[in-house]
DNA sequence: AAATTATACTTGTATATACAAGTATAATTC
DNA sequence: GAATTATACTTGTATATACAAGTATAATTT
C-alpha cells in the first residue's frame, strides 16, 4: 500500500461526502469553505484566503470570481491590495451553512468515531505542514 | 480544522512529492502506479484496476490510453471484456520505476519519520475504507 | 429463443486545481 | 529619483478526475 493512492483516494472519499453536505446550500465544498472563511474575516485578502485554504492565490481567483457571479461577495481592490467581504445575501445564507458544516462533521463522524475522527484530523493537519 | 482541507491539502502535497520522484522516467504517479500494477500482473483488466487504484473506469480508460500512447502497454479486447498487458518497452523500465517508488518512500519517511509513515499509510487506507 | 437486464468499457463533457506568464503596484537599491 | 526587484493578483492554458450517457457483449428471465 502506498501513501500516494490512500491519501488521494481519502480525498476523493471526503470530498464526495462533504458535496453530498454542502448541496442543501448548492456550493461546492471549497466554494463553501472560502465563503465561511470571508464570512468570519469579512476584508480577507486573496494572499490569506490562499495560506489558510491551502490552494494557489490563481485557484482563489477562480472561486472568487464564481462567488462574486453568484452575488456571495464582492471584491475591492486598491493598489496591489483586494479585499474580499460577503454580501448580505451570504450572510443570510450563514446559519445554513453552518448546518451543512455540521451535517458533514456528523456524517464522517458516524462511519469513523468521533475520537478516531478528531485525531484523524489533527494527524493530517500536521502531516500535511510537515511535508 | 477541517476533514475537507486537511485531507484535501495532503493530497495535494503527496501529488507534487510524488510527481517529482517519478520525474526520472518520465511519467504521472497515477500513469506509474497503474503501469507498475499491470507490470505486476499482467493480463489485469480495467475494472481490477479500478478497484485496486480506487479511480473510476473512465479514468482508467483514459489513463490506458496514454500510456498506449507512450508503447508502455498494450490491450486486448474479447467480447465485453478488455485484458491490458505491458510492453517489452515497460519491462525495461521496470527497474527504474522501483527505483522512483523507493525515492519516493525515502523522501516522505525522511520528512515523517519511518514509524509514523507507515502508521500513516495503515491509517488512512482503513479510513478511506470505512467512508 | 426473444426480450430484458446486467456488465465492461468508452466517449462527451464538466469541474477543480495548478503552473507559468502577464500586469499592476509597491518597496528597495543605487 | 530612476532602475530594479518584490508583491499581489489575474489570465491563459494544461491536467486529472469524475459523472452521465453511449455502445457492445453477456447473462437472465420468461
Amino acid at each position: 500500500m502506498c501513501l500516494y493512492f490512500t491519501s488521494a483516494a481519502l480525498a476523493r472519499k471526503v470530498e464526495k461526502l462533504a458535496t453530498e453536505s454542502w448541496k442543501k446550500v448548492n456550493l461546492s465544498p471549497s466554494h463553501a469553505y472560502l465563503l465561511m472563511t470571508v464570512l468570519d474575516e469579512p476584508g480577507i485578502q486573496p494572499s490569506t484566503l490562499s495560506s489558510q485554504l491551502h490552494l494557489q492565490p490563481s485557484t482563489i481567483t477562480r472561486l472568487i470570481e464564481k462567488l462574486e457571479e453568484k452575488k456571495l461577495m464582492v471584491r475591492t481592490t486598491e493598489g496591489k491590495l483586494t479585499n474580499v467581504y460577503p454580501t448580505p445575501k451570504a450572510k443570510e445564507l450563514y446559519p445554513k451553512m453552518k448546518e451543512c458544516l455540521n451535517h458533514f462533521y456528523q456524517k464522517y463522524s458516524a462511519l469513523l468515531g468521533k475520537e478516531e475522527s478528531n485525531r484523524l484530523v489533527m494527524d493530517i493537519g500536521k502531516i500535511a505542514d510537515k511535508l
